[in-house]
DNA sequence: GGCATGATTGAATGTTCACTCAACACTTGA
DNA sequence: TCAAGTGTTGAGTGAACATTCAATCATGCC
């Protein structure tokens, strides 16, 4: 396919009507969203959408797809890049989340979050795509855990903690739309974060080579 | 249908709509329940609800309301008839939510929670309304953490912590809905507990009287 | 040039939506 | 017994909803 390139790019009816529907479901929710709407935003006739989607349910597992395969390269990529540390890298992630919503005072919440709310039991075909996402999310972090090795105590859960980071990001955004503010979610991260460092202290206390978990909690 | 009053209380109209109406929200979500449904649920006509609540908006304000309402009674009550240490107390509301929600397979979420990610923005007056409900579910964890007194470090934030104990709930319940598995949520529950276990271990060892933290991280 | 194929057009479909209102029923106090 | 007030009835409103489809167009292949 020779790629015939004039404008610097003219997305094609498809990528048009994805990105239209991306951006409406997340500031107005699935329901919410027309799909007179989507074709208004996409510059689509209804047939054009019909012929490419079977459906606005088909729609909206397409765009869970899309962001299932941006995952990485839009999300964790930057993280990744920026910063090298695997612990540092969760908080850069939080933080990375923290400055996409905040100059919006907190009006759009987690794209998959909201679905995940609004759609979860209702379209039996889509709750698989929404947990795929969550679960894209869950591996990266606890990969990261898990590359930090003997830092964090041995008998600690990886798993667990990274879905707990999940927990925070998303609980956190969840109250910081409702108020408008960025306070839940900032002291919920910095809770996180004196976790962490409790964590760590006491891995280093752990010392050399493998030891039984011995002081207070058994993690 | 004959039975006039068989039953110890018919409840009137204004109850049976929103009941009926909190019900579905809460099943359904917002936008995808039609106040026909509701109409029929309640048994009622729609000019006896639009002479009760003057729009959809605003019924769906007043099944706020009375959330607020029945936050003592019906949640944070219970707790505290139940458990009275105050530290237990957090963990017991958790354990409730998940009694609450676990025999129907996480298909439920938060009922707050949900309209809150999926009205938020769109409806300017009844985000308060939803704040207002994280605002009292919070205070309560806040009340019992400062009831915990120095059993928790003297610098730890109060307020913080509590806001993160309703960011566990709500990240977990999404995950749980998500995954229709307690799995994410427990895990989040989990490592709250350990949380608080190195906290209490901390404060322990800060000892008698006022002393500035010492150790480690500064909370 | 001719033709097959897939994409696009856009008016029209039937359904469901939130909501209205004039008529009616019931309670209450005089 | 009646008048006033409050609550209820339910068929009906226009608008918006997701979706359809016969017709038209653009493109690649022989």
């Amino acid at each position: 396919m020779a790629p015939a390139a004039p404008q610097p790019q003219a997305p094609d009816t498809k990528t048009r009507i994805l990105d239209a529907a991306a951006r409406l479901f997340h500031e107005q929710g699935f329901n919410a969203t027309g799909v007179s709407t989507i074709l208004r935003e996409a510059s689509v006739n209804p047939g054009s959408l019909y012929n490419l989607f079977p459906s606005k349910d088909a729609l909206l597992g397409a765009v869970l797809e899309r962001y299932t395969e941006l995952l990485y390269p839009v999300v964790m990529k930057p993280v990744e890049d920026k910063t090298a540390d695997p612990i540092d890298r969760v908080f850069a992630l939080l933080q990375q989340y923290r400055d996409w919503f905040a100059p919006l005072d907190f009006r759009l919440g987690c794209p998959i979050g909201n679905l995940a709310l609004e759609v979860a039991d209702s379209h039996p075909e889509i709750r698989p795509l929404i947990q795929q996402n969550f679960d894209g999310w869950s591996a990266f972090v606890e990969k990261w855990l898990t590359e930090a090795g003997d830092r964090l105590p041995q008998l600690l859960d990886r798993k667990q903690l990274a879905a707990t980071v999940l927990t925070v990001m998303e609980g956190g955004l969840m109250q910081a739309r409702s108020s408008r503010s960025a306070m839940a979610y900032d002291a919920s991260v910095a809770q996180l974060r004196t976790y962490f460092d409790l964590l760590l202290s006491q891995a280093q206390s752990e010392g050399g080579s493998g030891e039984r978990a011995s002081r207070s909690s058994g993690v």
